[in-house]
RNA sequence: GCACGGGUUGGGGAGCGGUCAAACCCACCAGACUCAAAAUCUGGUCGCUUAGUGCGUUCAACGGUUCGAAUCCGUUCCCGUGCACCA
């Protein structure tokens, strides 16, 4: 068949009707969204074309099932890498951007994805960064924005800033091979820490997110209560923090963060020298080496005292202690604490136990338990004892409770041209001055020379501003934002994409949004995913919207892999594209291949040799329409399409792609054997259009429907149709004729004159139900033993009673679902049409049979004899 | 180290207390059709055995719970992913 042309033909037809084109209504919405892409200039790949169709599927199964689906498109053009991208092109980011969107769309199109294309966004569009100047503003109003200078984590190949979220292991999370510095600059940051305990604590509400996601983003919150308790050194208060307030009587010395930044005050004149040795020594280690050394300090000079027993105690300074965690100085329990442990061995500093339990050479007792040398503590439990103490430190002034976190506001600077400026005017005379609305968008000039640091401070014409307060000359900020925040909030400009008055409209976004089902990639758990929920919080406070969780529901797609699982990339050369295996096979073919292999959220395998597989079910689907003649139906043909419409409704639900294709190839080999009816048929095009839309578009047309199969209404299912009964009874006549096929050929013989059918004797089915009966579910083979033999039709068996109830157990136990129909009869009945195949047959059961000695054996299917 | 997720028959991958020697796809084998091949169709692919029912051994390893375990629990080994000196 011509996939190509049967594509093009409802691809133009779907836009032509604006088939996918929604509008607020009275309906129930759902709102179905794909992470939107970076337009790379490289285009797409299969694997992304995937990501997108695993969505669609979704999109297309929800629109059926006769919701308001929108399902949006866009563009997350801003960011270094496309700025990168287009140097490296000699061209500038705006048109190489823009040629990439127009590849983009292209590629896209073409793949038959059910979008709202109406509403496409393109965060490099003036019109939508000025919306993320305006929240800049918004945040600045709040005090959520604000500029501070700090260490940050500069990734020398980006030239720019990264965020914490971006450093992995010490290397730019885009440079593999480039280590992470720290600069100390002046940066923008957001204070997403005011949300910190929102964030942490809502997690456990989005049930509808995988649990992985959950626990990732629990784990870089990083929530933990404790006590802060302060100790006195040389007559000033020191704070430290600790979750661990049990072991205070064990405290032996203290450590400070050799980056803490008041550390010189604790350094005695003695000690200086030694303590500056240390620090050049750290600073002359690379990042990496830094983080697998020792565990080293250095002695400052100070003790400190501690409040609970008023003991001296040495502090040190030492290259394990985070400056910016808790109070960058720790109490040191050596006896309870592996890092303090190593550390006491080291120096030969004093241990001292104060938990019960037992303490080695080399390891430190780190669990809870009684507590000991702890004078009126002593006998408390670990958990107890954290309370009476830090009760017993707010009361002497020395402690209070306190809830840390180890999410760092997020850095937004970056020292670069392709993102959005940000609205700020640095003024003289009146300090930091905020862009005012009016005279948003602050738009990037085009004018800029690329080379080396921020393009943006090669315009003069464009920094030079005048002060909007003061009218005296000013310079505007030449950092632009961090590319996460353009996708922070994109989901809710969709709502209302082309809004110049507003953000968007209240009630558009109320209508629409949230997102009900989100749809990208594991990477993301981290980063844009901690980053939209604090958005969506903030712009609910605002008043914007009232809700404050951007997703109900969230799936992560799997990777498409290249042939033989090698990662597809351009190197390799292995890179599948999908106008390729449009071309070869069509698309929809390619979806099913790559839906049937795997669940969507497991990477895969691209295989030219698998999609053959899929490529002969949609050549017989199609051959079977073409002929266009239909039956009627079975009470099995109904049972098996009502049981397959409840399963397939369900396991789209769940993206369960891979299982609802096989039931739905199941469903179809019936339907091909048994000629049912033209209702069962469309059905069964319905439950496929999800998945291979423009196929079952264009065979629902061939049979004589009206377009559009894209939105009729989804199959409903009658529970009361479904019988497994039924589904049994096929499977043994199956069978028998299986058999004697099987038989003809071993036994060499030509034409089959009398086959006789052997079925289990009829005690057996009666035995069964007395079981049953007796037993209920849970059968005990005692009880039904002596159920069985209380029977007088039972004992004459007796004998084999045993051994029927043997196999009982072991296979069929399950009493639910065991037959109760009577194999015999069943057969009978089919008894023509084995005759019409086969010649006479003949039923009997086993009792009556010569050939047959009953051998303790419950027959699972008929026995044959065959001449 | 901590936190998640896994280890299933040649490969991929379902199953997650009983109808399980385990869906489905691929690969492979045999048969039909054909002069032949491709395509298509039919059957087979853990072992033994039978004309057929049947038996034995399997779901990383070892133990446990249960009348019954690939499925539940414990321990161990291996693999993947994320965070990693967070006090």
């Amino acid at each position: 068949m011509d996939f190509k042309s049967v594509e093009e033909k409802w691809q133009k037809s779907w836009g032509e009707s604006k088939l996918f084109e929604v509008r607020e209504d009275k309906k129930k919405k759902f709102y179905v969204l794909s992470m939107f892409p970076y337009p790379s200039g490289s285009g797409l790949h299969l694997g992304h074309a995937l990501n997108f169709v695993i969505g669609d599927v979704f999109a297309r199964f929800k629109r059926m099932q006769d919701f308001n689906v929108l399902q949006p498109m866009g563009f997350d053009a801003l960011g270094l890498p496309a700025e990168n991208a287009a140097i490296k092109a000699c061209e500038h980011p705006e048109d190489y951007t823009n040629n990439s969107i127009k590849n983009y769309v292209r590629q896209l199109s073409s793949l038959g994805l059910s979008y709202d294309w109406s509403r496409v966004v393109n965060t490099a569009d003036p019109d939508y960064y000025k919306w993320d100047q305006w929240i800049f503003l918004k945040m600045f109003e709040k005090g959520l924005a604000y500029q501070k200078e700090s260490a940050v984590n500069w990734c020398p190949e980006c030239n720019t800033v990264l965020a914490n979220e971006q450093v992995q292991n010490g290397f730019c999370w885009r440079h593999e091979e480039t280590k992470v510095k720290i600069k100390h600059l002046k940066q923008w940051f957001f204070k997403i820490t005011d949300y910190a305990d929102e964030l942490y604590e809502s997690i456990d509400s989005l049930d509808g997110w995988p649990q992985k996601t959950r626990a990732m983003q629990k784990n870089w919150i990083g929530k933990s209560h404790g006590t802060e308790i302060s100790f006195e050194i040389n007559g000033k208060n020191w704070n430290i923090f600790t979750t661990r307030p049990d072991t205070i009587f064990g405290v032996t010395f203290m450590v400070v963060s050799a980056q803490h930044k008041n550390l010189f005050e604790l350094v005695t004149k003695e000690q200086k020298k030694e303590v500056e040795n240390f620090l050049k020594r750290l600073n002359s280690v690379s990042e990496k080496e830094l983080e697998l050394m020792e565990k080293e300090g250095v002695f400052t000079g100070s003790y400190a005292v501690n409040p609970v027993n008023n003991e001296k105690i040495p502090v040190y300074a030492g290259n394990f202690v985070l400056a910016d965690y808790g109070c960058g100085m720790v109490m040191a329990v050596p006896a309870h604490d592996q890092r303090d442990f190593e550390f006491a061995k080291k120096y030969g500093i004093k241990i001292k136990q104060v938990i019960d339990g037992k303490i080695t050479e080399q390891r430190a007792f780190t669990n809870e338990g009684k507590l000991i040398n702890s004078k009126e503590f002593d006998g408390i439990e670990s958990n107890k004892a954290i309370e009476k103490i830090t009760d017993f430190l707010i009361e002497q002034k020395k402690g209070k409770r306190v809830v840390n976190f180890k999410l760092r506001d997020w850095g937004i600077s970056r020292q670069r041209y392709w993102g959005t400026p940000i609205p700020i005017i640095h003024c003289e005379k009146c300090g930091v001055v905020p862009v005012p609305e009016k005279d948003l968008p602050v738009k990037l000039p085009r004018q800029v020379k690329f080379g080396s640091g921020n393009p943006l401070l090669t315009n003069k014409d464009w920094i030079n501003v005048i002060c909007p307060k003061c009218g005296n000359n000013a310079r505007r900020e030449t950092d632009t934002m961090d590319t996460f925040v353009n996708s922070s909030w994109y989901f809710l400009r969709y709502a209302d994409p082309k809004n110049n008055e507003k953000i968007f409209d209240k009630e558009k976004a109320g209508y629409w949004c949230p997102i009900d089902q989100y749809i990208g990639g594991y990477e993301h758990a981290c980063m844009h995913l901690i980053y939209i929920r604090f958005y969506t919080k903030f712009l609910a406070d605002l008043g914007l919207i009232n809700f404050r969780e951007p997703a109900k529901k969230l799936f992560h797609q799997g990777m498409l892999n290249g042939e033989g699982g090698v990662k597809m990339s351009k190197s390799k050369g292995n890179v599948v594209l999908p106008e390729t295996v449009s071309e070869k096979y069509g698309i929809d073919t390619a979806r099913l291949f790559l839906l049937s292999i795997a669940s969507p959220d497991k990477p895969r395998d691209w295989s030219e040799k698998g999609i053959q597989g899929s490529l002969k079910f949609v050549n017989r689907i199609f051959d079977y329409f073409e002929k266009n003649v239909f039956g009627e139906d079975s009470k099995q043909t109904l049972s098996k399409l009502n049981k397959t419409i409840k399963d397939v409704t369900k396991e789209i639900d769940n993206f369960e792609y891979n299982t609802s294709l096989i039931k739905l190839r199941q469903l179809f080999e019936h339907i091909e054997k048994n000629r049912v009816s033209k209702d069962t048929s469309e059905k069964f095009l319905k439950l496929m259009s999800p998945f291979c839309s423009h196929i079952m578009e264009e065979l629902w047309e061939k049979i004589g429907n009206k377009p559009f199969i894209s939105n009729a209404k989804w199959p409903s299912f009658n529970e009361e149709l479904i019988d497994e009964q039924l589904e049994r009874i096929e499977s043994i006549i199956d069978l028998v004729r299986q058999d004697i096929i099987k038989i003809k050929e071993l036994a060499k013989i030509e034409k089959v004159s009398s086959v006789k059918i052997i079925v289990a004797p009829k005690w057996k089915w009666d035995a069964l139900k007395i079981v049953k009966n007796v037993c209920g579910e849970k059968p005990d083979f005692r009880i039904a033993m002596n159920a069985l033999m209380e029977k007088e039709e039972m004992k004459k068996n007796g004998k084999e009673i045993q051994g029927f109830l043997k196999v009982l157990m072991n296979k069929y136990n399950d009493f639910k679902l065991v037959n109760e129909f009577d194999e015999k009869k069943v057969l009978e009945e089919v008894k023509p049409l084995l005759e019409k195949e086969f010649g006479v047959i003949e039923i009997e059961n086993a009792e009556e049979s010569k050939e047959i000695k009953a051998k303790n054996a419950f027959p699972t299917k008929p026995a044959l004899i065959v001449q």
